[in-house]
DNA sequence: TGAATGATTCGGTTATGATCGAAGTATGAA
DNA sequence: TTCATACTTCGATCATAACCGAATCATTCA
């Protein structure tokens, strides 16, 4: 009857608690061990194991095999895409604590999703790029201008060398908690490791949510204009 | 422990085969009654009832009563777009006979999605809108350029007055047998209305395909230079 | 070679939820 | 009223698949 594909059997996959806990653990991007996924997603070795088998066999993940371990990580960014248009769809969070607000809080300022900055990080940095003339939008992409190219090179980043890569370059990644589009891709990638380099911005332990720090907040304001202070809300 | 919205919730909701068989009936964007929708799915009503109640709890389906019967239609557009979405990470399939080749080719052609145009049809005239500066790109919509304006209101589509409406006017949506942007919004919606109006497409019966009658086929290759002959590939 | 560790396979148990028969509610028609 | 239709609620059944204990495979290290 169905000629085309069917999306019940990746929503099936999606669907089980745990087999989401497990795609949410590994939404920054990180490839984790099995038993760590399996200690992530509260259940034994045995059922982690069948869990990450079926994931594998529909293509969300990919695994690697290093010595008597093998580690697990999404099958690439078009599958954290995926999740976080989904999460679009989810109800919104009812708060129970002053401390989950705070959470919640942190994730919306900022957080990775997958290789790359979200929140509202994220896409302010990315409008900020349009507004600026570094990046045009384009179909399914983001194209980079000439002074864009000179500005990314400017601040470390070599966009012809990343270019080489088989991924695509920039493309726009739908961004659940400001419904707007952020920078994905391989600019993207460079650009949230770029500013963990240089201190900008710090991890949240065992979040994927990230702080931005003090020198980060002054070079922001005064590099791009971007006002970070006061934006927690 | 986590402190952002739960996409297992929404996947585990559609990816149930009978509830995943009644979102697709309505990827089309018709309102069924309860009955329809339970014969479309080959369950009992008391089962669909029971789906249906689960489908508008989540926020997919809204429903509408009309005397005796309950009418359900998606939410909304962006349902239709994440399950589009959905379907980009599903595994292709596998091709049994070729009755059914036929049928996924015609429905890669041309189809609908929800109330706008996808397929081949629906990326190629996106694209050349685009081309032709009658829509521009911009941050998660699509803008009307007054050349397009000009050009919709001579085929006969009033931007001002879609304009009014409160949904998106014309905004970006994701195919997933051409992995490109296509035409949706009020203005992609008002587009393929028009195109059925003037009888340049006709839908396949029971199936979201649609199908380039050849006075369309005259059409778009003078009007637009879309050429559509010998593209069922 | 043997012991230890990471991971998977197998088999049996259990719980969740999809399913439908039967009964109940609401609307419309005679 | 009474009957028919559209749909939902309740209750019971049943099948699927998540789960873990035990055993197995594979790698590393002593």
């Amino acid at each position: 009857m169905n000629a085309y594909p069917d999306f019940a059997y990746v929503a099936g996959l999606i669907g089980d608690p745990t087999r989401a806990a497990m795609l949410d653990s590994l939404l920054d991007g990180r490839a984790l061990p099995a038993s760590e996924l399996a200690y992530l997603a509260r259940v034994s070795p045995q059922t982690a194991s069948a869990h990450l088998a079926k994931l594998v066999e529909g293509k969300l993940l990919a695994v690697e095999t290093h010595g008597r371990h093998r580690y697990y990580r999404l099958a690439g960014a078009h599958v954290a895409q995926v999740l976080e248009a989904l999460t679009t769809l989810a109800p919104p969070v009812q708060v129970r604590s002053l401390r989950q607000s705070d959470r919640l809080k942190e994730v919306r300022h900022a957080r990775t999703c997958y290789d790359h900055l979200a929140g509202q990080l994220g896409v302010e940095l990315t409008r900020t790029f349009v507004t600026r003339g570094f990046l045009r939008e384009a179909d399914r992409e983001y194209r980079i201008t000439e002074v864009g190219k000179r500005w990314f090179s400017d601040f470390g980043i070599d966009v012809e060398a990343i270019r080489q890569k088989r991924r695509s370059l920039a493309r726009p990644c739908l961004d659940w908690s400001e419904r707007r589009h952020h920078l994905a891709g391989a600019l993207g990638a460079a650009l949230a490791s770029r500013l963990f380099e240089l201190g900008w911005i710090v991890r949240v332990p065992s979040s994927r949510a990230v702080r931005i720090t003090e020198k980060g907040r002054e070079h922001l304001a005064h590099q791009l204009g971007i006002e970070t202070a006061g934006r927690l809300t």
